[in-house]
DNA sequence: TGGCTCAACTTAATTGTTTTAGTAACAACA
DNA sequence: TGTTGTTACTAAAACAATTAAGTTGAGCCA
């Protein structure tokens, strides 16, 4: 027996099933064009319902080191994403590869293999050699996060945007001025957008935007401490500092304390991602609410109709942000 | 080109290439019995370096709901395990099942499938069904955790038991006397050891154990919660208590501070894992350190040692934990 | 009406893998 | 010495999937 995948069903029993040659099911399950729609359609849902080589894995491939399943963002995207799929008889392919040239070689090897039926893509950047191959080969496949492609990819996404203003707009009503933006990796669609609401934000508040209070880090809580000691030692320093990601913001707490600063009063901080420990960190931590496992599950979903080649209401979800006002930049919670 | 899994090295190449037959060939990749162990692993070898089918998928399946990746002890035994993968040329393929008799069905349909090569099976059962059958299939395997059947199985584990006499052994020495244990539930080997090595640091500190005080619990805040308030009501309620997760611990101390008591003086915590959470909690939690990342990188480690049958230096590897102690249990910490 | 094109297949060849049915070589035993 | 059995293979058949080449019928146009 050759690798079928399954309990021995084979091309020839789905071809006497629907009445076709071999060659028809063989070119109707591949995508071959000269297989009319509808003789393909019922092709793959007899295959399926027969239990043929089910499409039945996702991929995803974690471009290290910006993200890490020890990034709690991840985890819980990680978690959602495993759970839809599993619920629906799908698997999870994971491997990770850094962001480089090499990247859609690794997707290219899994879509070779043949180990993975779709891919959910993560954290897009501004011009993504991985969605640009995808699209060009026409392999399945989902963004978590906004694209600068819309209309072209399906993605599930949150308004990253919308959060940068609620949090900038909150700053500003606490009475701020000086509010500094430590960014993610500036080729990230994340950062741009982040920066772009942060922006708007702050000009509709008519407030300039001094040069030195933008700057970029990695993620995580050492560079979010770095940067921050160096926006504190300016000669004017930040009242406020916003970061694009909740590690980022744990460390500049860390900075601002360890400079005999209290956090609240004298700087205040905000993060993005509301993580578990945004809640328990010393002061809790102001952040714009994601919820990863929400986008997960509505980017495996959408993943998962695309290959059944159900219709797909809505190409591009996008989840509304919500601001989780703690102590870091609220005094008035202190009772 | 049926579907082969890589770049058309075929079952001829590597006959030809080691002088046998083709049939020669398959039934030595397939393990058969009537080809020489010498044959059968010359044969392996040239098939491996000419890059035929490598085996190069390893498989996980979280059994739910005990273990999720927004669980940090899963986020982080899944990040390293997959960036170790990765670095030897290893995906792995993450699936979701509950701990129940389709458990084994799902390791089954993986095995079958082909899309594993090899398992590495978390959080052992006493009685594992998962183990036994991988066992008696001779699919290879690795666990991550101390099992009952060491010796039998190949496994990384952190000294649960040492882990709770650490625990127990700081507490007394802190002047408790009334310690209770909120443990992870009953079938669970971590339990089983975690217990044994409460009893023995009990016993060995001269303390009688009190059954009101030995509690089960799920792997979540909310249940540490409920059952904390159950201890805290008893007519002589316990002044410490011990989780064997961090997660429950969490619980533990809201549920001690919304009695209006105070963790640390009026009511020692401690846990176990020593998550990123135990040192920013409010107070910082006292828990045993266990490496998932660590653990994760030694089972991935042996297991692709295994599949690629190289020597294992040590069937049943342990490490030792360390206890890492803060304010919640020690209020000499407070400066 | 005849010829052309094109969509939607089928037939048959090809390829990779597995399986069945051997068989050579050697040892053990009567 | 001849029979029997076992080990370690091979040759060839069978089988699954892909692919190339061909066929069929509907529609169109002069």
């Amino acid at each position: 027996m050759p690798r079928t995948n399954r309990d021995d069903v084979t091309l020839k029993d789905i071809a006497e099933a629907v009445g076709k040659s071999v060659a028809a099911v063989s070119r109707a399950l591949n995508n071959y064009e000269d297989i009319s729609p509808e003789t393909r359609e019922h092709i793959k849902r007899v295959a399926r319902e027969m239990g043929y080589a089910p499409t039945d894995t996702l991929g995803l491939v974690l471009p290290t080191p910006s993200a890490r399943t020890s990034d709690p963002y991840f985890g819980e995207l990680l978690a959602s994403i495993t759970s839809e799929a599993a619920s629906q008889g799908f698997d999870l392919l994971v491997s990770t590869c850094p962001a480089d040239v090499e990247e859609n070689r690794a997707y290219l090897r899994l879509i070779n293999s043949r180990k993975v039926d779709g891919f959910i893509v993560i954290r897009p950047r501004r011009r993504d050699a991985r969605i640009e191959m995808l699209r060009e080969k026409q392999f399945p496949f989902v963004v978590v996060g906004a694209t600068n492609v819309a209309g072209q990819v399906y993605s599930v996404a949150v308004d990253e945007a919308k959060g940068a203003q609620q949090v900038v707009a909150h700053l500003v009503a606490q009475g701020h001025q000086q509010i500094a933006l430590i960014n993610t990796p500036a080729d990230l669609m994340l950062s741009l957008n982040y920066l772009a609401g942060f922006q708007q934000a702050m000009q509709h508040a008519g407030l300039p935007i001094n040069t030195d209070y933008l700057t970029n880090s990695d993620f995580s809580q050492k560079d979010g401490y770095r940067i921050a000691h160096r926006l504190l030692n300016l000669s004017q320093p930040p009242t406020a500092i916003v970061a694009t990601d909740d590690l980022i913001a744990l460390g500049v707490m860390s900075a601002v304390q360890d400079q005999g600063l209290e956090v609240g009063s004298d700087v205040a901080v905000a993060g993005f991602g509301d993580i578990l420990l945004a809640e328990y960190s010393k002061p809790p931590l102001t952040s714009v609410r994601r919820s990863a496992g929400l986008l997960g599950q509505k980017a495996c979903q959408m993943l998962i109709s695309r290959l059944r080649n159900e219709p797909v209401a809505q190409q591009n979800v996008v989840i509304q942000p919500s601001l989780v006002i703690r102590q870091s930049t609220d005094l008035a919670l202190w009772l």
